[in-house]
DNA sequence: GCGGTAAGGGAAAACCTTTTCCCAACTCAG
DNA sequence: CTGAGTTGGGAAAAGGTTTTCCCTTACCGC
């Protein structure tokens, strides 16, 4: 309303304290601190004036101080070495959003693939004293390059290989697999291939034993996986070799790619020798990287490995661990989901 | 050597405080805080046996007392509108990079579009004691959601739209245009085509500006840019009105496209139509993607706006803004780079 | 009017480190 | 031997909050 009205409180230039808060409401900062938390007993109206005060002066606890007298910083650090791939990034969005919501700020710390930079950043959040640590990369298949096993904060790990007898949360890439290769035969589809990614990868494993098991269960035939790379490329040359013999028979009605880029390498090859997707052919891919599975023509189905929910599962894992929570170890596998798009076609009923 | 040694400092339970090295080194806290600080004056013998002492009970300050004392945290807020987008991302990499090169970590807040939560981030880490602020975001043409104008902390503005008299630094795009049409000037194309995301996009005018002034100074044709969307449909239909009228007369030898993905489009397009890339028709783009620019055939010349130098420089400024440098206020423009690969060909004399 | 109890609020320790000021002892010149 | 200056080191306050324990006052029943 008037040019003199109260500034901003947080535009204040020096903090104000619970001191100073005290003094305003004539009370002791004792006093005023059980007010502002509920705690001690005063008469309702010492309470409220204080509280008011407060408000008036803009107070904000510091949390540097709270932090050092309680035993909790309300800070946890995310460790990652992909920082900034298109994995770890939904991850982290949903440790952040879970923790977010309980009043948990998050340390980023990209550790790339080096140690010393790995125990420089643990080093670091531990004298930050944050609340514990949750550990994320790349590769589900491998461990981060820093030694977690023996801090006094909890440690979870999320999509990336944990230590024995720790928290580890991961994807179920089998069950993935699953999703894709019965909705396939679900489609009617008999002659289902499978094009993935480097053979050093566990998960190329362990999403081509789904794979093999689906189609044993079915009694379909059953091919060897071709495996090769993550890329477009491998994707056209795979299609060229599944279908380059002459005359349709024997070639594949179905083919299940390790991700979307295979996927979108396979679609782009078939559709260049007049392959009809799905007509012909129906692709399904990994990871449903939206900005691939949406640009394939037609828009690719998809594996999801729910990452973000991932990432809050984790986030929620580790406050109950640092809440005192006994947490069972071990790895749990979180489900996939099928993004169906075009790219499989109807159900022969539908 | 034997099973009893020291167990590694970090894993401890409660952690060392300097009131034990002292008592353990037989001085006082003070003398023992000055041993390690280097200040003070004793002789070198206590010093070294203070600090061998620390040493050797794996004494590691708590950053909380520190912080709460001298008025630095040595800690930062990054706040952004695009957790995981892909621009976003080298950015923050920078950004935490060259801020952990100083000691300093990262607080990590993502506001998506939600003015509520930005400003619980930002309470929440002025609360933390940050020592300043950068705020990032998808586009450098909107504000973040949450109003840094009068905060206690200084505040860096990268890649998102800054504050009347703050620091900001964004990508040079007209510089970056400049360096795409230049390129294929001096390549010896004469008809060059711009293919841009949609109007509303402050870049898209800033980046069209450049490819108008490049062709004028060179007296070349200038047609007037094609907007629509930043997908690779936007390319193939984009392609279908420059490419679609009979006979090769008029059609463009050289198409600046205002993204990857729309140059991706833009690139598919041309081959199914079979004109030849680079031969017949140069492509650029924008972004330097490069899991898109090397996936299209031919890898793709591409434009980069060097993000993660964008993302340290934004750090070291507020480093020295932190430490009391004045800056001068208003948006630096950080140079782009031209990544050559090949969709453009060779000069006509090479 | 008195003893007991409950209510309301404050003093002070604690968290851990840094820094200022001070003191004791030693050295050295005169 | 005395006074000044230097050296080595410690006591204590500061930073902002929480929490335990204690004190004062008021109220109640008898």
């Amino acid at each position: 309303m008037s040019a003199d009205a109260e500034p901003a409180p947080v535009s204040a230039k020096p903090p104000v304290t619970l001191r100073e808060v005290a003094a305003a409401a004539g009370v002791s900062v004792a006093t005023a601190s059980k007010a502002l938390n509920g705690q001690g007993r005063m008469t309702a109206e010492t309470r409220e004036r204080i509280r008011e005060t407060a408000r008036l002066l803009g107070f904000r606890p510091n949390s540097l101080a709270q932090s050092l007298l309680r035993k909790r910083s309300f800070t946890v650090g995310l460790l990652t070495n992909d920082t900034y791939g298109r994995f770890s990034l939904p991850l982290m969005a949903g440790v952040s959003d879970a923790l977010v919501d309980n009043g948990v700020s998050v340390f980023l710390c990209n550790v790339e693939d080096d140690t010393r930079l790995g125990q420089l950043h643990v080093e670091a959040m531990l004298d930050k004293r944050v609340d514990g640590i949750i550990a994320t990369g790349k590769r589900i298949d491998r461990h981060l390059p820093v030694d977690l096993s023996n801090l006094r904060v909890p440690v979870v790990y999320a999509f990336t290989q944990p230590d024995p007898g720790a928290v580890g949360l991961v994807s179920d890439d089998a069950g993935g697999a699953r999703l894709a290769v019965e909705h396939f035969v679900r489609l009617g589809r008999r002659r289902i291939a499978h094009i993935s990614g480097p053979e050093s990868f566990a998960v190329v494993h362990a999403r081509a034993q789904a794979y093999r098991d689906v189609l044993e269960e079915h009694g379909l035939p059953t091919a060897e996986p071709l495996l090769g790379a993550w890329s477009e490329a491998w994707g056209h040359e795979a299609v060229a070799r599944l279908f380059g013999k002459a005359g349709r028979v024997g070639w594949p009605d179905a083919v299940f790619c390790g991700n979307d880029q295979i996927a979108r390498g396979v679609i782009d090859a078939l559709r260049e020798r007049g392959i009809r997707v799905p007509d012909d052919v129906g692709v399904i891919g990994f990871d449903n990287w939206e900005i691939v599975a949406e640009a394939t023509r037609p828009p690719l189905t998809s594996v999801d490995m729910n990452l973000s929910t991932l990432g809050r599962e984790a986030g929620l894992a580790l406050l109950s661990l640092v809440g005192g929570q006994p947490a069972a170890p071990g790895i749990r596998k979180l489900p996939c989901r099928l993004v169906v798009r075009q790219s499989c076609g109807r159900p022969p009923g539908g």
